[in-house]
DNA sequence: CGGACGTTTGACAAGGATCAAGTTTTGTGG
DNA sequence: CCACAAAACTTGATCCTTGTCAAACGTCCG
């Protein structure tokens, strides 16, 4: 069954993209930006809560995220769920699983999402004509990596308020990165269920958690508002190493 | 505080490298194998138990593993320790921490280790001149990308007997396939301790888990020496999904 | 022989899972 | 805009998987 989707009609080019203006994003040359667009084959939207690409996918999409929150996940036979990390704009989808020749894990939409989509036909020509792209390719595998190492640890070793503390600095960093305002409240499109699927925890005892920190003023989490009023704080708590900062690529 | 290594005197080419005739791994062209080489600064040793790469070490080493175990790692302020996962010939060692600048986590020696250690200054000629190899080095963190994932899952998502389950069954395949015999039985020179810090177990239940699984006769773990003599039975029990075969690169 | 390290076992504690309602919020059709 | 159903969130009670503590045992090696 294919993916729902629908087909944008005219897609701004790829030198007005919003995303490159953030600050988080390193620069591209024009030769760079161009190539991205030539490898851009359409934009296409998916309805939040739809699967972008299902385990096991032997011919997965490759993507960048254009809008809209979405996450990776990957099931056991009887629908166990762990959460291997959540996408933001920016984000890039289906790279390692067009890299290994099939889906080892699924994608599925958080909220209503634009996707960019690129064809892996031309994966090969940018490593052997632009390998300053092929570096920023290799260089966000590496971080998608480092990243799930970090929720690895969390999940193997800290406790469930320590997890879910983790996972709220972790996205209200994100979020306010990518949130053009200086605003200090961030939407943060997750259920609880998708909290406790990210943490190895149940829900119940995500839901618990996730009240007795808030009681302890920690942060406030509620209707998708996310807003941590002392920081520094909670990631002490949380034992949270700030990584160096460093603009990454977009591709 | 440097690495305790011993450099080593007259190393052999990279064309006679052992490893590059076992079926695991992909052939290189005679012009990649050079590549390979020139890029390679020296061999040296590491010996059981020694740090290789220390978390948050700044200019961490670039290196692929010529003989013996390693594992990488990550702490938390109060020695809480979680292995990502196990290194075994053939892997490559601080690529992602060359990328993105500084190690995230740490790599320690299992056994006495041989490294081949790589010039990082030579990885952007690598990008520039060999498109196939840059390749490579992505397919390799993409690859290494998907087995934090599936450990994850494990961690998160599956009971102690499971994880103690799959573990094995992970690491006997990948021993069996670097074994030059066929021998059914692998070595696999891991404590208990590793294996607890592997799955996010406390030792004593790992030691009480590992003692149950071989009670049932799924396997036989003693002196480091492991055995399965039913494959298939143990992956129905853990859950595991065989991923498609394929030949990995090798630097 | 002694010490360090790894393994094994039992008793007990506890963090987190499961079960079973209820309550609130969100979304949808009339 | 309201009514209703579905989805998401809460809470308390109870169970059980896993962690902690403590001690003994085995093995390797100087």
């Amino acid at each position: 069954m294919a993916p729902y989707f629908d087909r944008i009609p005219n897609p701004a080019p790829c030198v007005a993209c919003p995303l490159r203006r953030l600050p988080v994003f390193r620069a591209n040359t024009i030769e760079e930006v161009a190539f991205i667009e030539h490898m851009r084959m359409d934009q296409i939207k998916v309805t939040a809560g739809h699967t972008i690409c299902h385990e096991g996918d032997p011919s997965p999409p490759l993507a960048s995220l254009f809008s809209g929150w979405a996450f990776r996940y990957k099931t056991l036979p009887d629908d166990r769920r762990q959460i291997l990390n959540f996408l933001l704009p920016g984000d890039v989808i289906g790279f390692q699983a067009n890299m290994l020749g099939e889906a080892a894990h699924g994608v599925e939409a958080l909220t209503d999402v634009v996707l960019c989509r690129h064809s892996r036909d031309q994966l090969w020509p940018l490593y052997c004509t632009y390998p300053e792209l092929a570096f920023d390719t290799t260089w966000l595998t590496a971080k998608e990596e480092s990243l799930v190492d970090e929720v690895l640890l969390s999940v193997g070793r800290r406790t469930a308020a320590e997890r879910v503390a983790m996972l709220m600095i972790h996205l209200y960093r994100r979020a306010r990165a990518i949130q053009p305002s200086g605003d200090d409240v961030v939407h943060m499109p997750v259920t609880q269920q998708h909290i406790a699927d990210a943490l190895g925890l149940s829900l119940v005892h995500t839901n618990k958690t996730l009240r007795r920190l808030q009681k302890f003023g920690f942060f406030s989490f509620r209707q998708q508002q996310l807003q941590v009023p002392n920081l520094k704080a909670l990631e002490q708590f949380a034992h949270f190493a700030e990584p160096p900062p460093r603009p990454r690529p977009l591709l």
